[in-house]
DNA sequence: TATTCATATGAATGATTCCTCATATGTTCA
DNA sequence: TGAACATATGAGGAATCATTCATATGAATA
Protein backbone atom coordinates (compact mmCIF):
# COMPACT_ATOMS: atom_id res chain seq x y z
CA UNK A 1 0.00 0.00 0.00
CA UNK A 2 1.60 3.20 -0.94
CA UNK A 3 0.99 6.84 -0.09
CA UNK A 4 -1.18 7.55 -3.02
CA UNK A 5 -3.94 5.30 -1.23
CA UNK A 6 -4.33 7.66 1.04
CA UNK A 7 -5.78 10.43 -1.47
CA UNK A 8 -8.96 8.88 -1.84
CA UNK A 9 -12.14 9.33 0.32
CA UNK A 10 -12.93 5.91 0.53
CA UNK A 11 -10.10 3.37 1.23
CA UNK A 12 -7.78 5.20 4.17
CA UNK A 13 -8.20 9.17 4.27
CA UNK A 14 -7.34 10.19 7.76
CA UNK A 15 -10.41 12.56 8.34
CA UNK A 16 -12.72 9.71 7.47
CA UNK A 17 -11.15 7.18 9.58
CA UNK A 18 -12.00 8.80 12.43
CA UNK A 19 -15.74 9.23 11.72
CA UNK A 20 -16.03 5.56 10.44
CA UNK A 21 -14.38 4.10 13.58
CA UNK A 22 -17.07 6.49 15.53
CA UNK A 23 -19.73 5.05 13.42
CA UNK A 24 -18.47 2.00 13.82
CA UNK A 25 -18.70 2.30 17.97
CA UNK A 26 -22.08 3.55 17.92
CA UNK A 27 -23.30 0.14 16.49
CA UNK A 28 -24.79 -1.96 19.05
CA UNK A 29 -23.65 -5.85 19.02
CA UNK A 30 -24.93 -8.17 16.45
CA UNK A 31 -27.52 -10.13 17.82
CA UNK A 32 -29.07 -6.82 19.46
CA UNK A 33 -29.49 -5.10 16.11
CA UNK A 34 -30.74 -7.63 14.34
CA UNK A 35 -33.75 -8.20 16.82
CA UNK A 36 -34.39 -4.34 16.96
CA UNK A 37 -34.98 -4.69 13.07
CA UNK A 38 -37.33 -7.60 13.53
CA UNK A 39 -39.27 -5.38 15.77
CA UNK A 40 -39.30 -2.28 13.44
CA UNK A 41 -40.10 -4.88 10.67
CA UNK A 42 -43.01 -6.86 12.43
CA UNK A 43 -44.53 -3.24 12.84
CA UNK A 44 -43.88 -2.67 9.48
CA UNK A 45 -46.34 -4.67 8.12
CA UNK A 46 -49.92 -2.97 7.55
CA UNK A 47 -51.28 -5.41 8.97
CA UNK A 48 -49.65 -6.14 11.85
CA UNK A 49 -49.60 -2.72 13.08
CA UNK A 50 -53.48 -2.41 12.62
CA UNK A 51 -53.49 -5.30 15.14
CA UNK A 52 -51.37 -3.28 17.39
CA UNK A 53 -53.32 -0.14 17.28
CA UNK A 54 -56.41 -2.18 17.26
CA UNK A 55 -55.50 -3.72 20.66
CA UNK A 56 -54.18 0.08 22.37
CA UNK A 57 -58.11 0.18 22.99
CA UNK A 58 -57.82 -2.94 24.89
CA UNK A 59 -57.72 -6.79 24.71
CA UNK A 60 -59.70 -8.21 21.75
CA UNK A 61 -60.22 -12.02 20.61
CA UNK A 62 -58.88 -13.28 17.26
CA UNK A 63 -61.87 -13.48 15.89
CA UNK A 64 -62.76 -9.49 16.61
CA UNK A 65 -59.67 -8.63 15.64
CA UNK A 66 -60.45 -10.40 11.85
CA UNK A 67 -63.62 -8.25 11.80
CA UNK A 68 -62.05 -5.08 12.70
CA UNK A 69 -58.97 -5.66 10.19
CA UNK A 70 -62.10 -7.19 8.02
CA UNK A 71 -59.35 -9.80 7.20
CA UNK A 72 -59.67 -13.33 7.17
CA UNK A 73 -59.21 -15.46 10.41
CA UNK A 74 -56.48 -17.23 9.12
CA UNK A 75 -54.22 -14.56 8.16
CA UNK A 76 -54.62 -12.63 11.59
CA UNK A 77 -53.44 -15.77 13.29
CA UNK A 78 -50.69 -16.00 11.37
CA UNK A 79 -49.55 -12.19 12.01
CA UNK A 80 -50.58 -13.03 16.11
CA UNK A 81 -48.23 -15.62 15.68
CA UNK A 82 -45.14 -13.10 14.79
CA UNK A 83 -46.17 -10.46 16.73
CA UNK A 84 -46.38 -12.74 20.23
CA UNK A 85 -42.75 -14.15 18.94
CA UNK A 86 -41.38 -10.53 19.80
CA UNK A 87 -43.38 -10.08 22.81
CA UNK A 88 -45.18 -7.29 21.19
CA UNK A 89 -48.22 -9.06 22.18
CA UNK A 90 -49.69 -11.26 24.58
CA UNK A 91 -52.76 -13.71 24.85
CA UNK A 92 -54.29 -15.67 27.51
CA UNK A 93 -57.12 -17.91 26.96
CA UNK A 94 -61.18 -17.67 28.69
CA UNK A 95 -62.81 -20.67 27.46
CA UNK A 96 -62.98 -21.11 23.61
CA UNK A 97 -61.85 -17.26 22.67
CA UNK A 98 -58.11 -16.48 22.78
CA UNK A 99 -57.93 -12.76 23.98
CA UNK A 100 -54.95 -10.66 23.04
CA UNK A 101 -53.48 -7.47 24.35
CA UNK A 102 -50.01 -5.34 23.93
CA UNK A 103 -47.36 -7.46 25.72
CA UNK A 104 -45.51 -3.82 27.07
CA UNK A 105 -45.60 -0.30 27.15
CA UNK A 106 -42.58 0.74 25.14
CA UNK A 107 -44.67 -0.27 21.92
CA UNK A 108 -47.07 2.53 22.78
CA UNK A 109 -44.00 4.89 23.29
CA UNK A 110 -42.72 3.75 19.94
CA UNK A 111 -46.10 4.33 18.23
CA UNK A 112 -46.11 7.88 19.93
CA UNK A 113 -42.91 8.88 18.29
CA UNK A 114 -43.57 7.41 15.20
CA UNK A 115 -46.87 9.42 14.50
CA UNK A 116 -45.19 12.18 15.84
CA UNK A 117 -42.69 11.79 13.08
CA UNK A 118 -45.12 10.75 10.64
CA UNK A 119 -47.71 14.36 11.52
CA UNK A 120 -44.16 16.64 11.63
CA UNK A 121 -43.31 15.36 7.72
CA UNK A 122 -46.90 14.59 6.20
CA UNK A 123 -47.19 18.22 7.28
CA UNK A 124 -44.36 19.78 5.69
CA UNK A 125 -44.48 17.56 2.92
CA UNK A 126 -47.41 19.53 0.68
CA UNK B 1 -81.26 -11.86 10.56
CA UNK B 2 -82.41 -13.61 13.87
CA UNK B 3 -81.77 -14.01 17.12
CA UNK B 4 -79.78 -16.81 16.84
CA UNK B 5 -77.60 -14.93 15.10
CA UNK B 6 -76.24 -13.64 17.97
CA UNK B 7 -75.06 -16.87 19.70
CA UNK B 8 -71.63 -17.05 18.07
CA UNK B 9 -68.67 -14.60 19.05
CA UNK B 10 -67.60 -13.91 15.53
CA UNK B 11 -70.93 -12.19 13.68
CA UNK B 12 -72.82 -9.81 16.24
CA UNK B 13 -72.44 -10.86 19.97
CA UNK B 14 -73.58 -7.92 21.28
CA UNK B 15 -70.57 -8.07 24.01
CA UNK B 16 -67.99 -8.03 21.37
CA UNK B 17 -69.74 -5.75 19.14
CA UNK B 18 -68.57 -2.98 21.35
CA UNK B 19 -65.33 -3.93 21.38
CA UNK B 20 -65.37 -4.49 18.14
CA UNK B 21 -66.42 -0.29 17.58
CA UNK B 22 -63.71 0.81 20.41
CA UNK B 23 -60.57 -0.78 18.58
CA UNK B 24 -62.28 0.45 14.78
CA UNK B 25 -61.91 3.69 16.55
CA UNK B 26 -58.65 3.18 18.12
CA UNK B 27 -57.22 2.68 14.04
CA UNK B 28 -55.72 5.72 12.71
CA UNK B 29 -56.98 7.39 8.84
CA UNK B 30 -55.80 5.23 6.44
CA UNK B 31 -53.00 7.61 5.23
CA UNK B 32 -51.49 7.90 8.31
CA UNK B 33 -51.18 4.53 9.16
CA UNK B 34 -49.69 3.53 5.51
CA UNK B 35 -47.17 5.85 6.49
CA UNK B 36 -46.68 4.49 9.78
CA UNK B 37 -46.16 1.29 8.72
CA UNK B 38 -43.73 2.33 5.50
CA UNK B 39 -41.25 4.33 8.57
CA UNK B 40 -41.46 1.03 10.67
CA UNK B 41 -40.83 -1.22 7.78
CA UNK B 42 -37.92 1.10 6.39
CA UNK B 43 -36.10 0.82 10.17
CA UNK B 44 -36.97 -2.81 10.09
CA UNK B 45 -34.68 -3.81 7.29
CA UNK B 46 -31.32 -4.35 8.84
CA UNK B 47 -29.14 -2.76 6.65
CA UNK B 48 -31.66 0.70 6.93
CA UNK B 49 -31.65 0.11 10.75
CA UNK B 50 -27.58 -0.21 10.79
CA UNK B 51 -27.04 3.17 8.94
CA UNK B 52 -29.34 5.23 11.06
CA UNK B 53 -27.63 3.38 13.90
CA UNK B 54 -24.45 4.09 12.43
CA UNK B 55 -25.52 8.10 11.59
CA UNK B 56 -26.32 8.00 15.24
CA UNK B 57 -22.45 8.93 15.74
CA UNK B 58 -22.34 12.51 13.76
CA UNK B 59 -23.06 12.75 9.71
CA UNK B 60 -21.49 9.93 6.99
CA UNK B 61 -20.45 10.60 3.53
CA UNK B 62 -21.93 7.40 1.63
CA UNK B 63 -18.63 5.68 1.00
CA UNK B 64 -18.34 5.69 4.73
CA UNK B 65 -21.05 4.67 5.13
CA UNK B 66 -20.64 1.68 2.94
CA UNK B 67 -17.35 0.74 4.29
CA UNK B 68 -18.75 0.84 8.19
CA UNK B 69 -21.49 -1.21 7.17
CA UNK B 70 -19.47 -3.60 5.19
CA UNK B 71 -21.38 -2.95 1.95
CA UNK B 72 -21.67 -1.67 -1.38
CA UNK B 73 -21.68 2.13 -2.41
CA UNK B 74 -24.67 0.89 -4.65
CA UNK B 75 -26.61 -0.70 -1.94
CA UNK B 76 -25.94 2.02 0.61
CA UNK B 77 -27.27 4.20 -1.94
CA UNK B 78 -30.03 2.41 -2.79
CA UNK B 79 -31.26 2.29 0.95
CA UNK B 80 -30.42 5.95 1.56
CA UNK B 81 -32.61 6.89 -0.90
CA UNK B 82 -35.34 5.19 0.73
CA UNK B 83 -34.82 6.30 4.05
CA UNK B 84 -34.58 10.16 2.44
CA UNK B 85 -38.17 9.30 1.41
CA UNK B 86 -39.47 8.92 4.50
CA UNK B 87 -37.46 12.03 5.67
CA UNK B 88 -35.43 9.88 8.33
CA UNK B 89 -32.24 10.83 6.99
CA UNK B 90 -31.08 14.34 5.33
CA UNK B 91 -28.31 14.87 3.13
CA UNK B 92 -25.89 17.80 2.27
CA UNK B 93 -23.12 18.21 -0.85
CA UNK B 94 -19.58 19.04 0.61
CA UNK B 95 -17.77 19.17 -2.92
CA UNK B 96 -17.87 15.69 -4.18
CA UNK B 97 -19.45 14.06 -1.15
CA UNK B 98 -22.77 13.84 -0.19
CA UNK B 99 -22.81 13.95 3.83
CA UNK B 100 -25.72 12.47 5.44
CA UNK B 101 -27.43 12.87 8.65
CA UNK B 102 -30.86 11.93 10.91
CA UNK B 103 -33.19 14.16 9.93
CA UNK B 104 -35.36 14.17 12.92
CA UNK B 105 -35.01 13.49 17.08
CA UNK B 106 -38.09 11.42 17.02
CA UNK B 107 -35.62 8.89 14.97
CA UNK B 108 -33.28 8.60 18.05
CA UNK B 109 -36.74 8.33 20.36
CA UNK B 110 -37.67 5.27 18.65
CA UNK B 111 -34.73 3.24 18.58
CA UNK B 112 -33.87 4.45 22.27
CA UNK B 113 -37.61 2.95 23.31
CA UNK B 114 -37.26 -0.12 20.86
CA UNK B 115 -33.98 -0.98 22.44
CA UNK B 116 -35.81 -0.63 26.24
CA UNK B 117 -38.26 -3.61 24.32
CA UNK B 118 -35.60 -5.22 23.10
CA UNK B 119 -32.77 -5.29 26.16
CA UNK B 120 -36.18 -6.51 28.36
CA UNK B 121 -37.42 -9.58 26.30
CA UNK B 122 -34.00 -10.69 25.54
CA UNK B 123 -33.01 -10.69 29.19
CA UNK B 124 -36.57 -12.40 30.48
CA UNK B 125 -36.15 -15.10 27.48
CA UNK B 126 -33.40 -17.34 28.34
C1' DT C 1 -68.59 -38.75 23.57
C1' DA C 2 -69.78 -36.38 19.42
C1' DT C 3 -70.48 -31.92 17.72
C1' DT C 4 -69.61 -27.19 17.32
C1' DC C 5 -67.05 -23.15 17.85
C1' DA C 6 -62.47 -20.61 18.20
C1' DT C 7 -57.88 -20.70 17.09
C1' DA C 8 -53.45 -22.48 15.20
C1' DT C 9 -50.58 -24.17 11.62
C1' DG C 10 -48.43 -26.35 7.23
C1' DA C 11 -47.96 -26.00 2.31
C1' DA C 12 -48.30 -23.44 -1.78
C1' DT C 13 -48.14 -19.24 -4.40
C1' DG C 14 -48.13 -14.55 -5.99
C1' DA C 15 -46.04 -10.33 -4.73
C1' DT C 16 -42.48 -7.65 -2.76
C1' DT C 17 -37.69 -6.62 -1.85
C1' DC C 18 -32.66 -6.17 -1.53
C1' DC C 19 -28.59 -6.74 -3.76
C1' DT C 20 -25.48 -6.72 -8.03
C1' DC C 21 -24.02 -4.98 -12.29
C1' DA C 22 -23.77 -1.49 -15.55
C1' DT C 23 -24.18 3.14 -16.32
C1' DA C 24 -25.62 8.00 -15.63
C1' DT C 25 -25.12 12.40 -13.11
C1' DG C 26 -22.57 15.81 -10.75
C1' DT C 27 -18.25 17.88 -8.86
C1' DT C 28 -13.33 18.99 -8.70
C1' DC C 29 -8.97 19.73 -10.56
C1' DA C 30 -5.25 19.56 -13.95
C1' DT D 1 -12.35 20.67 -21.45
C1' DG D 2 -11.29 16.12 -20.07
C1' DA D 3 -10.07 12.89 -16.50
C1' DA D 4 -10.97 11.15 -11.96
C1' DC D 5 -13.78 10.69 -8.06
C1' DA D 6 -18.32 10.36 -5.41
C1' DT D 7 -22.91 9.36 -5.72
C1' DA D 8 -27.40 8.00 -7.89
C1' DT D 9 -30.26 5.03 -10.51
C1' DG D 10 -32.41 1.37 -13.73
C1' DA D 11 -32.85 -3.41 -14.79
C1' DG D 12 -32.61 -8.09 -13.47
C1' DG D 13 -32.54 -12.11 -10.42
C1' DA D 14 -32.61 -14.61 -5.94
C1' DA D 15 -34.69 -14.64 -1.62
C1' DT D 16 -38.27 -13.37 1.57
C1' DC D 17 -42.98 -12.78 2.90
C1' DA D 18 -48.16 -12.37 3.43
C1' DT D 19 -52.08 -14.40 2.16
C1' DT D 20 -55.17 -18.45 1.01
C1' DC D 21 -56.71 -23.10 1.49
C1' DA D 22 -57.04 -27.18 3.95
C1' DT D 23 -56.69 -29.21 8.19
C1' DA D 24 -55.31 -29.90 13.06
C1' DT D 25 -55.79 -28.73 18.00
C1' DG D 26 -58.36 -27.34 22.01
C1' DA D 27 -62.43 -26.14 24.70
C1' DA D 28 -67.37 -26.11 25.73
C1' DT D 29 -71.83 -28.08 25.47
C1' DA D 30 -75.62 -31.13 24.38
Amino acid sequence: MTDLDFATCCDEHEIHECAITRARQALPAERQAQRLADVFKAMGDPTRLRIILALRAGELCVCDLAEVLNMSQSAVSHQLRVLRGLHLVRNRREGKEVLYSLDDDHVISMLAQAADHVRHTLETEE
